[in-house]
DNA sequence: GTGAAAGCGCTAACAC
DNA sequence: GTGTTAGCGCTTTCAC
């Protein structure tokens, strides 16, 4: 409001211009603008230019609020992430936000940092935006969040992870099965002795559990493992390799950790202790992130295409507003366990 | 609308529900239910009991469309960053959209990739919406957005540069200073060759020319430098330090990177040929990323506190909201150069 | 091809 | 403490 009225002398502000005054301008009524805008092939050429012309000389920039308003249509998508410092999710959204802007649509962000409360707090507030459509990260969510979902009427997403009952559609891959993949692979490559390091991620921690069982019943032992409530940092990562060795872990051990943050934290804090990977200590991240593949040693890591995943979303959303019929509910996008020499 | 209507039978839809139909049901008519919602106080307890049953027991959601078309505020702020996928950006943008969900705000996110004309249409769908403020990133914007953006008459928040003609209001650094600062330390440090690895964007251009200027006017050489005109990567790093081998760089250069992806990517291309740093390879990243402490050896870099500049832009915002006079316009939240082993 | 009228669901102003 | 009235700036529908 300060700036509304900072310069009285000027020009009348582009965002107080409306249709009507740019009608009144052409010469054409209100209702003439907006086709010109929406549906420029229904209005003469000639009327079209003078619209055009008024448009150009007061700056006008149309109003969606109101525009949103009268259409029940506000071409805004809500996406909720854990956290857009983390490159697993930010780079899921760069994916999904280009191809919903191609579509027209722009994206109302919000973080939740794995906290459901919050997260029912962020999808009243988006709901009432009244968004399009909207996208959640995992397929747990209070009560509360669903119930809102559901009254919505709106297509749902969820994201990194699946279910065979999500609430609308979800896109992701099954975390039991990529921990069950890392035992596999572990035993089968020798390792008999195997700890994990986990970040406060109720999917990491279903990961490791998953791991766990399945190395053990596969007959190999568990070395116990570091557990934090946070999330994944490098720093962790080397201070729980230290933790580790202060309670003497044994040579040959194979650590599964939950992310490839920990995971370089671990060839870090080995290198600066002059331990060998993997003969000393051998290592499986997850996220294969860019980093992954160009540590030395390389980190074997657990993929996942985050790009697929996003695009995989963008789509189901278009084809959910396109489409009325026989929607595929589940989109598994799979995962890879790229060995590398970090095992 | 699909999803409108695939399930007649069930109740009516949250999304449906008006505030005239919760007064309805409440027995008052829709502006008391408009004032139970923002000032409670204003309404007799009974009254304000019965409205929030009835709704609870419709699931209604207010619409913030047309709360923000009545009221000409719509809670919701634009952010245009280049890349979400940036840490430096992303972790900027946190700490911003965590104060602003305090202070009852949105975000509204668009990626500009570096380039001025995807930023100026970005900000036309912007304005369109009507935000409350628009936070840009750089001082650089296209004569239109300019213009669009003086006539939006909105706070307007430039960040990570500074300017003595902001739009409104900038936050940032001197990214000539931060060049400057890199060159000084380099020579007193002793080094008297220098190259640059430098990407695509016009802040780190600006950094690369002031280091040089200044290196060179302090009596050292230039051993020239990598351009590229994409983001910086680790892998861009690695394969930079590869180049300028080939080219025949003399031992003990110091190599002043755009950003600590490629330092890294440097470190550890040094490390798998047997380099020693510093002595064969001296490394100055930018940003201060967390892993350039954690690195082996750790990497001198030039820190910006992120979370400060998200927070102070922040603030620059909500001040602009309530106050309506002597702001300040320029906030510089400085650099620091942060010397390690790499050097 | 163009316009007039109605209304989207709220807030703001003013009455009582 | 509560209600009535009048918009906010568009889109939709129906006329012509």
């Amino acid at each position: 409001m300060a700036n509304r009225t900072r310069d009285p002398a000027q020009i009348r502000r582009g965002s107080g211009v409306t249709m009507a005054e740019v009608g009144r301008l052409a010469g054409v009524s209100q209702v003439t603008v907006s086709r010109a805008l929406s549906s420029p092939s229904k209005v003469s050429p000639e009327t079209l230019q003078r619209i055009q012309d008024a448009i150009a000389r007061t700056g006008f920039v149309p109003n969606a609020v109101a525009g949103a308003l009268a259409s029940s249509k506000s071409n805004l998508i809500a996406a909720l992430v854990p956290s857009v410092t983390n490159i697993v999710y930010s780079s899921m959204l760069h994916a999904f936000s280009d191809i919903m802007w191609e579509h027209g649509y722009q994206i109302m962000l919000s973080e939740t940092g794995f906290d459901l409360d919050r997260e029912e707090k962020a999808i009243a507030t988006h709901l009432s935006r009244r968004p399009d459509a909207i996208l959640l990260t995992g397929v747990r969510h209070s009560a509360g969040a669903r119930r809102m979902l559901l009254n919505a009427g709106i297509p749902v997403v969820e994201i990194w992870d699946i279910s065979d009952t999500p609430i609308d559609c979800c896109v992701g891959f099954s975390h039991v099965d990529a921990g069950h993949a890392a035992a596999d692979f572990a035993f089968n490559a020798g390792y008999r002795i195997a700890a994990t390091i986990t970040a406060g991620d109720e999917r990491a921690v279903r990961r490791r559990d998953a791991f766990l069982a399945r190395f053990a019943k596969r007959g190999g032992s568990i070395a116990g493992g570091i557990d934090y409530t946070t999330s994944a940092t490098l720093g962790l990562g080397r201070q729980a390799l230290s933790s580790l060795l202060d309670r003497g872990l044994q040579p040959g051990t194979l650590l599964f950790c939950s992310s490839d943050q920990f995971a370089q934290g671990v060839l870090i804090e080995a290198q600066a202790r002059g331990l060998k990977v993997p003969q000393d200590v051998a290592v499986i991240g997850f996220g294969d992130q860019e980093f992954a593949a160009l540590m030395e040693p390389a980190l074997t890591s657990i993929r996942i295409d985050r790009q697929v995943l996003g695009q995989v979303a963008a789509r189901a959303l278009v084809e959910r507003f396109a489409a009325s019929t026989d929607l595929q509910a589940v989109h598994d996008v799979g995962f890879e366990l790229v060995p590398r020499s970090s095992t």
